[in-house]
DNA sequence: CCGGTACGGTAAACACCGTTCACCGAAGTA
DNA sequence: TACTTCGGTGAACGGTGTTTACCGTACCGG
């Protein structure tokens, strides 16, 4: 059989994508190999370059296909609940979840000196992020609190600002979602990033073992600091 | 000349570190390969088994070398300030200051999810950072704030306290070192950690082009929790 | 129905990688 | 001086990304 038979495209896509990611999920990112994936499917590593045009491009379009996962569950997740608070605990915690039942897909969407928004980052889950918990903050009752915005940061955050409007479907209006909100929301993400961070990276004092706890004492520091619950 | 003469060990060995470090900054961690380090000490590949096991255990050297030198780098920068909150100011901005201009290291150090503690945990940066600022939290006035300790997390920072109480040098009394300094540290540890990797991975919201002014805000931040300046 | 073309595969090859092996000469030591 | 140790060498193996030339199948227009 010098000549298989001829695949459905977007079939044999699927299923690059799909070995691509268990072999990262199994063995790391060092080998998810070209040749490895071509082997699992039977086909010659060549042929892959008819998808992608280098393992590079391949491993791109890796992480938009997680960040769409995760995006996915967590929206269908916050969709379970109702209470303003409520959502936004379900986000965090969810995202949190997520990256510590997938250590590798995590280090290689958010763990890359590199990994920052090369060109596509339409669907960069910071965006999502922010998208569900700024209609999350901006929904329930959210402070005019004294943490004022410093004026150094005034700038950046009305930019923010605007861009969060523009991405938020339905559409929020400018008026609940104000530059104190999208202060708070910053602040909100910061802190939920490097605190995942810390547990994914494995940078948690040893001693400290109940890292549930840490998280949710974060958690509760950050809902405090924002007026809720 | 199909034999070299003899190089000195401990010579050639620095040469090789030095070599695998430059090409990691240079070139990112995929370039620190045997051959290229040989190749540029003038070597073969093989010679350099007579130094290390495998090339991970070089890497593993090359991450004990960057956290020395993170650690030596910060410790001085620390004594350069006598007043305690001016100490801590020096040792945050520091460790991000590093960290920005040293990505690659930062990265290989503090952020993969097998970069943990493997066995020589001994001079991970984590534990010096906790030393040089527990000397300074339990030096200068610190909070028996309000900030009640959580009861989940209480035995694990009787732990960390222990920890932090037999690292300290000179020794530090039990009693200045309480639990809520140890809580105090752990929380600062998290912030820093998390916000540094945030900046250094690129996952602060692309608007938000004032990084320096967001770390300073959460700097600021911590300090008033700690009920310092 | 038939010829051309686009496409998705192949095999071979190149350069590079980590790693192992047998070997070997210089350096140091008994 | 003889011997051992040690730090190098070259060759080789299997693996990798990538390029190239090729080739048969499937489809499409005349």
């Amino acid at each position: 059989m010098t000549q298989a038979t001829r695949r459905d495209r977007g079939r044999t896509d699927q299923e690059i994508r799909a070995q691509a990611r268990s072999l990262l999920v199994s063995d790391g990112p060092q080998a998810v190999t070209l040749r490895a994936i071509a082997r699992e499917l039977g086909i010659t590593a060549p042929a892959l370059y008819r998808y992608y045009s280098s393992r590079e491009d391949l491993v791109a379009h890796l992480r938009a296909d997680v960040c769409a996962d995760l995006t996915a569950a967590l929206t269908t997740a916050v969709s379970t609940a109702d209470d303003p608070v409520a959502r936004v605990l379900v986000l965090c915690r969810g995202f949190r979840s997520w990256a510590l039942a997938h250590p590798q897909e995590f280090s290689l969407v958010f763990g890359s000196p590199s990994a920052g928004p090369p060109d596509l980052e339409k669907d960069s889950f910071g965006r999502v992020f922010l998208g569900v918990a700024g209609q999350v903050l901006a929904t329930g009752a959210v402070p005019a609190r004294p943490d004022a915005v410093p004026g150094s940061l005034r700038e950046d955050l009305e930019g923010f600002r605007a861009e969060l409007l523009e991405l938020m479907s339905p559409p929020l209006s400018g008026e609940v979602l104000t530059v104190e909100v999208a202060h708070a929301l910053l602040r909100c993400w910061v802190r939920l990033y490097g605190q995942v961070a810390l547990e994914v990276f494995g940078q948690v004092p040893t001693p400290v073992t109940n890292t549930g706890a840490l998280f949710e004492s974060t958690l509760l520091d950050m809902l405090a600091e924002f007026g809720l619950s």
